[in-house]
DNA sequence: GTCTATAGATTGATAGAC
DNA sequence: GTCTATCAATCTATAGAC
């Protein structure tokens, strides 16, 4: 095996068995075999378990993050062109329209979803320390141009809702999981774009509620 | 020191160190230096690990499940008494003043919501389980009046902002710990009643969008 | 009921042969 | 780069003295 298909098959195998079983219950023995390849290699390949948790969350956070980034400057760019603000809509759906989308696009995608769903509470210092570091330039965009949106509301409201936002989208995000709530005879759908607009509708009513 | 205050003390500090720490972090030994009992007695009074955290949560939300399935069933009588339906800003508040209120109640409450914010995406079997057998019911009767105080809705669509909902809770419970975003300046407001009322307005004006 | 001591298993990490 | 073998530390759980 080659060594670019060997540090694959671990951050793959990575991705699964810390987002099913946590990060501290998968063992390096747990995880070479699941790779397919030998104990030593994690340490010898990444260093340690805790930068191999790093890539794993950067293999897929950094190209997702510049995505939205840039999504979001061009709302306020279109908006400051055509001198007006930037719409709301538009707004959550920049950020939220490549979110959704990643999660169907790559296998090991929904893994990975639950794995940063997860990383808001997580109690570790260092998952919770690596995904704040890599979110946290994007989440100030997020807010500004929402402030723009919304410029009648309380800036503090926006943050407060913000905040509420990001624990749906978590939800949201792995609905396709474990429910909690299984009402007889409902089938969950898990149709990405219904479940993006379904999102995006309690959303926007949501932060635009009067203060 | 009696039995009472050693399985007190036993669950204090499990309460403390498994939502700072998680679950699978915290050894039966760091947890019984902080609960200054000896090691052997974990074991002795609840006979594991997993019946320890098994009556960690239970002991807290027994009776906060108690108290909001009142609610919501007084809520549903009184409708039902003077003949119409459920007010849904009601119906949230029979469900979420509780809640709110725990998290100001008791000492270690905050460590518990925190616990219980994170198990709905708890990774580990044992957590998630226990949590879930927990709060089954109450969730089906929170979305049964959900649903008849918003008859204009798909009950899918409910379902599904409820599913949001809970995920916002989760954010919003914990919002006096660690925030993500830190804007410059501004000092996050941790008053326990305009929390919940700034979360309600939020979840109301959400749920009652038209689908 | 509380303690010490320890069994028995598992962990992350590494040394050294190939 | 990949392997085996192993170290040193940690873990949960328990046996047995007091």
């Amino acid at each position: 095996m080659s060594q670019k298909d060997t540090k694959k098959c671990i951050l793959d195998a990575a991705e699964r068995l810390f987002a099913r079983e946590g990060f501290h219950s998968t063992s390096l023995r747990m995880l070479t075999r699941e790779a397919g390849v030998n104990l030593a290699a994690v340490n010898y390949h990444f260093g340690s378990k805790e930068e191999l948790i790093k890539a794993v969350i950067e293999r897929r956070l950094l190209p997702l993050n510049e995505l939205r980034t840039k999504r979001l400057q061009e709302v306020r760019e279109r908006a400051q062109q055509e001198n007006r603000l930037p719409d709301a809509r538009e707004t959550l759906l920049a950020f939220f329209e490549p979110t959704f989308a990643f999660r169907r696009s790559k296998k090991g995608a929904q893994d990975f979803i639950t794995l940063v769903s997860r990383s808001f509470s997580e109690p570790d210092d260092t998952v919770r320390t690596i995904f704040m570091g890599l979110v946290g330039r994007l989440f100030q965009l997020f807010y500004e141009v929402l402030c723009e949106a919304l410029p009648k509301l309380p800036r503090e409201t926006i943050y407060r809702r913000l905040h509420f936002t990001m624990g749906a989208m978590g939800q949201a995000l792995h609905m396709t999981g474990t429910c909690m709530l299984i009402p007889p005879g409902m089938e969950p759908q898990n149709d990405n774009d219904e479940l993006l607009e379904h999102f995006v509708n309690f959303i926007k009513s949501g932060m635009e509620a009067s203060a």
